[in-house]
DNA sequence: ATACCTGCAAATTATTTGCAATATA
DNA sequence: TATATTGCAAATAATTTGCAGGTAT
């Protein structure tokens, strides 16, 4: 992957931020700093700083992608309601703690990725 | 909400299948047995069977929500490669449990869902 | 009879892609 | 110089919606 500043300037702003951006939040952020860069740039880049996991991808029910700078192991809290998505670090996992913080869980989804036991050999 | 052939019809579709059908998977079975149903009834009656409850929305990279009618507590595993997805009952969780499985874990995502502090009150 | 629900097709939204020009190594 | 990357605009893919007619209660 070669140098490029519209790149840079895409991963900082994921870096630098603490909600989970969408991929227009981050083109609009991003045309306040490089005025003129294209909203294809920011999808490319986005989906490439993804695949070589400098960041991290959120899928929620909006069905919009959301991006994540932080790559420390913490699951998500999202608001039914407001949609706001609240970090969860030092497992915190039952919804007593998670009642505790002023949450109330209703439900929760969980999902593991790797390689099933066809694909065991591939990549 | 009024009763409709079409709804049960695709109620008792993602009902009976243990795979994570998308909204064109469940079209095509559909039509197989409704031969004039159109799409939009098909999401049309998802959204809504998914917003009471009566099945439920699996969020995937691939961009396209799944359906699932297993409503028992539950997580999932998703192969990376295939794209396979397969249910975890029995509350595994750690990696060396899925291991076992054959599953080999490289990610996992764990996201709560419910109200927030300020929308506590709301609904 | 009153809405809810449908099929259809067009609209919307998110994301991807082809291309000619530009910038990096 | 070779080719990765860009801006732009058009294309694609998933999902939603307006509407006129049909159907459940």
């Amino acid at each position: 992957m070669r140098y490029s500043r519209q790149r840079e300037l895409i991963y900082n702003i994921v870096k630098g931020r603490c909600d989970h951006p969408t991929a227009d939040m981050i083109y609009a952020s991003a045309r306040e700093i490089e005025s003129n860069i294209s909203l294809g740039t920011v999808y490319r880049n986005l989906k490439a700083l993804a695949e070589s996991k400098e960041i991290d991808t959120l899928e929620t029910v909006d069905n919009r992608l959301h991006y994540d700078g932080n790559l420390t192991a913490h699951s998500h809290f999202i608001c039914v309601n407001c949609g706001n998505i609240i970090d969860l670090f030092n497992e915190i996992k039952t919804p007593n703690e998670l009642g505790d913080m002023g949450l109330s869980v209703t439900q929760s989804k969980c999902v593991y990725y790797g390689n099933c036991n066809d694909c065991k050999d591939i990549k």
